[in-house]
DNA sequence: GTAATCACG
DNA sequence: ACGTACGTGATTACT
């Protein structure tokens, strides 16, 4: 039988400076309990132990336990934000049916010391879970100590039994006390000699085992003279820090091993979960309300007030009263086979009504037409991906007045998942019914319609409720006109977009990768031949092998699992070893072949376009994203990567049009931080890069070498991500001294940049958000962090959101422009693509001139700010072409 | 499912 | 002293 026993104190540590900050609406901080939860879990499925408990600290102000020594006095208190945590962690516990032990005056560590030691006298296995190396002492035979630790913002185990201590430390864990006895603890005000330092100890412990028997061995001990004399001097203090070292191991605890064997969890934890809106736990659990007495289908009984409409007749008076309503809610399906309209005014208020093709006995396009006219006004979740599929089907759709989940990600950016039953829980600590099987055949007459109906009702109702709750804040966070005037216009534009595709030339794409395969195949020879044996290329783990062993090249930056060998690293080596560029080109050959080549191979549709779907809930920046494939990440760097370009041709008798703004993120800085000198080298029209270094040198424009230039655009750039003198230096080359003193010139010649960086990172902590121009917002509870890591990488992002965001914000509502433009003047012309910064147009040839005109003019009047926004069009036959 | 790598802005 | 640039998605290896 095994028990394992967790130091409370220590998991929900690790935990809260392990994951960032996470809180529920009320303002209740849950990353710890969070973290401690998962950290559990994943010791339960590792050690599959029979007896689980937990024990915590609980220290009184008035303790007298090991001397009256400020014992542990300069261990600082936990942050508030953990403190809060731990009644509640000690709730989830009791939830859990997990026995916690505590005892006023004595530590997590003897509580384990003495948990450990009562198992063994009973016959059982004991895993102590901890991040203190004091409890390696502990170690026997029967008990184990799982070490926790935290590299890089990943909690790691390691398994020490008697055989894994003896080889890292070279003596026996019992002895880990002498250590500490010798060479002290500052953390925990243990004295130790003073003098004697962790490698001396070492030494001496791994040499005379104890130090009784060093002392009985004195004078005549391996040491120099001056430590000899240390260490008898300080013979007293040794002894004394032995006994305050020594984990107790019989404290006064009512324990017996069998009394915490694993038990069901108890009823409340759900509601706890759910208050603390941990969704995904309740998920995996599977846990259900404690009322769970009434049955679920009684509860959709109640609910369903949904009405099938079948006849004409009826679906023109509810119509009638769906134009004078002030807006209804729409849930879909994803393939249109059932469509719900809920309306909450009117004579059947509260009631649902359910639209089904095949059970409406009228003309099914029409009703829909009528459904998605402009004169209803409609919120739904999700309006984009309605949208397109209406269209597909022929239906032109207008007057979407709101969408619950750009609401939901316009609110809370950063959170990830905008699913309707998600948003539900987090807004109102309720589910919303699942639907069952909302598959096509749910709504058959054969299918279970009466509970897909139900479902239907609920999530229609449920659409109201999360607009109930997302208005009045959007409104008071300023966001409606990014909702109204950006988001929900481009919905279908994007729509159409999506719909539109862009050709590929899929022959010349076959070719282009039989062609890399060749290529591929030799490279892959003459690797094998350099190192000797064959070997998977592909596995940066077998690679490292034979460049770091078998080849002895010297080995750079570590990843957690073992060597990197990232382009960076081999770039360093490839003058020691010629095999090392030919893996650099096996690397970039075999990416084109099988992102590029293959990988859109794969999803040309019929008609020979691809399809990309644009995400609009997926950026913390408010930037889109491109999926399946994504075309926002076709090569374009290298010159053999963009012959892909090549590949992406215009229709028949079009053209593209590719316009780009240029350097719109600088420029956005320039506007923003407000100074005068970056803007005024922006409203010269000179070569940014170029002003940038002649000022930062103090040299003529016409005296900046490309070095120069070189180096000014690396600021420029680091400048906008939250710069660090360290990455600057790597990136440049130079010495961090260096970089250093070039970002001080840097700021010396745009002061007002300084002066921003400063600025909006103290705002951010002060409000606890960073925003856009046009209000768009991402929360930085980051910058609360006790973490530095997390509080640094929070500050660069501060710096960074509202640059990279207004720029999206932008560029979104110059793709509003267009598309209404290109419209208005009647033209053929098609917006197919964004990239960021970048949008693609395909128009019949006859359009070309008017059609690039139309794009640059609309993007720069999009916004007028104090620097001009300039962008460049070019047209051409295919995407390789129009970009240059 | 996670990690490493590399493609883009 | 800390560890070292912002935002994405697809592929491959490996647990």
């Amino acid at each position: 039988m095994k028990l394992m026993a967790l130091d409370g104190n220590s998991i929900i540590n690790r935990a809260y400076y392990g994951i960032r900050p996470l809180s529920t609406k009320e303002g209740l901080p849950t990353n710890a309990i969070y973290g401690f939860i998962t950290t559990l879990q994943r010791l339960l499925d590792e050690e599959k132990p029979e007896a689980l408990c937990v024990t915590f600290d609980r220290r009184e102000p008035t303790f007298r336990h090991k001397a009256d020594a400020a014992y542990k006095a300069t261990r600082h208190g936990m942050p508030e934000e953990l403190a809060m945590q731990m009644p509640v962690l000690k709730q989830v516990l009791s939830a859990m049916d997990i026995p916690t032990y505590e005892l006023v005056g004595w530590e997590a560590d003897d509580l384990m010391g003495t948990i450990s030691r009562r198992c063994e006298a009973d016959g059982w296995d004991c895993v102590l879970v901890t991040g203190d190396k004091d409890s390696l002492q502990l170690i026997t035979d029967h008990t184990m100590v799982k070490l926790v630790t935290t590299k890089m913002g990943q909690t790691n185990t390691t398994d020490m039994t008697p055989a894994a201590f003896r080889e890292k430390y070279g003596f026996d864990p019992i002895h880990m006390i002498d250590l500490k006895a010798l060479m002290g603890d500052s953390s925990d005000n243990i004295p130790g000699v003073p003098g004697c330092g962790e490698k001396t100890a070492m030494a001496l412990v791994q040499e005379y085992g104890s130090i009784d028997a060093l002392y009985a061995a004195m004078p005549d001990v391996h040491a120099k003279p001056a430590m000899v004399k240390k260490l008898a001097e300080g013979e007293e203090s040794a002894r004394h820090s032995y006994w305050l070292a020594t984990i107790v191991t019989d404290a006064p605890l009512d324990f017996r091993p069998e009394d915490n064997l694993r038990r069901p969890f108890k009823p409340e934890l759900y509601d706890l979960f759910l208050h603390l809106e941990f969704a995904k736990l309740i998920e995996k659990y599977g846990l259900t309300p404690a009322g769970d007495a009434a049955p679920a289908a009684q509860q959709r009984e109640v609910t369903v007030t949904a009405e099938d409409v079948t006849d004409p007749a009826r679906a023109e008076e509810l119509l009638r009263q769906w134009r004078k309503a002030e807006f209804v809610t729409v849930y879909a399906t994803p393939d249109l086979s059932a469509i719900a309209v809920d309306c909450d005014t009117g004579a059947d208020s509260a009631s649902t009504a359910n639209l089904l093709p095949f059970a409406y006995t009228g003309d099914w396009q029409a009703l829909l037409q009528a459904l998605f006219a402009a004169d209803i006004h409609k919120v739904s979740h999700q309006v984009k991906e309605l949208t397109r599929a209406l269209l597909a089907q022929g239906i032109d759709p207008e007057g979407f007045v709101f969408d619950t989940a750009l609401g939901g990600y316009l609110l809370d950016a950063t959170a990830g998942q905008y699913g309707i039953d998600r948003l539900f829980m987090a807004y109102y600590h309720a589910e919303v019914m699942k639907p069952l099987h909302l598959a096509a055949d749910a709504f058959s007459p054969l299918g279970d319609h009466h509970e897909a109906l139900a479902a239907l009702d609920s999530w229609c109702s449920a659409i109201a409720a999360l607009r109930e709750y997302q208005l009045p804040r959007l409104r008071e966070q300023g966001m409606l006109p990014l909702l109204n005037d950006i988001e929900l216009p481009l919905c279908r534009v994007l729509a159409d977009m999506e719909l539109a595709g862009m050709a590929v030339d899929a022959k010349a794409l076959r070719a282009f990768g039989d062609w890399l395969q060749g290529e591929i195949d030799t490279l892959e020879q003459r690797i094998y031949d350099a190192a000797g044996e064959t070997f998977n290329i592909n596995s940066p783990k077998q690679l490292g092998v034979i460049l770091f062993e078998r080849l002895r090249l010297p080995h750079g930056k570590k990843t957690k699992t073992g060597w990197s060998t990232n382009a960076d690293v081999l770039e360093k080596l490839r003058f020691i070893h010629p095999m090392v560029d030919d893996v650099l080109t096996y690397r970039q050959y075999t990416k084109l072949k099988s992102t590029y080549a293959d990988g859109l191979l794969k999803v040309i549709d019929p008609d020979g376009r691809v399809r990309t779907s644009f995400q609009m809930t997926v950026t913390a920046t408010g930037r889109l994203s491109s999926t399946e494939p994504n075309l926002q990440n076709i090569p374009t760097r290298t010159e053999l990567g963009s012959q892909i370009r090549k590949l992406f041709p215009a229709a028949e008798g079009c053209v593209l049009v590719d316009a780009d703004y240029s350097q719109i993120e600088l420029r956005l800085l320039a506007h923003i931080a407000g100074d005068e000198a970056m803007i005024q080298a922006f409203r010269s029209g000179e070569d940014f890069h170029t002003v940038t270094a002649a000022r930062v040198f103090h040299v003529d424009p016409s005296e900046v070498t490309a070095d120069m230039r070189r180096s000014a655009k690396a600021v420029n750039f680091g400048i906008v991500y939250g710069i660090s003198a360290f990455s600057l230096s790597q990136d440049i080359g130079v010495t961090v001294a260096e970089a250093k003193s070039f970002m001080e010139r840097y700021f010396d010649t745009y002061p007002a940049v300084r002066q921003y960086m400063a600025d909006v990172v103290e705002k951010a902590r002060e409000k606890g958000y960073v925003e856009t121009l046009w209000h768009r917002r991402r929360d930085l509870p980051e910058l609360k962090s006790s973490n530095f890591n997390l509080r640094a990488f929070g500050e660069r992002v501060a710096l960074n959101m509202p640059i990279q965001g207004t720029a999206a914000d932008i560029i979104k509502l110059a793709m509003v422009r267009v598309h209404r433009e290109l419209r208005a003047q009647g033209l053929q012309a098609r917006l197919i693509m964004q990239v960021h910064d970048e949008l693609i147009v395909e128009c019949p040839v006859s359009e070309q001139a008017q059609v690039t005109e139309l794009l640059r003019r609309e993007m720069e009047q999009v916004a007028s700010l104090s620097v001009p926004l300039n962008a460049e069009a070019h047209a051409g036959k295919n995407w390789w072409e129009a970009k240059q």
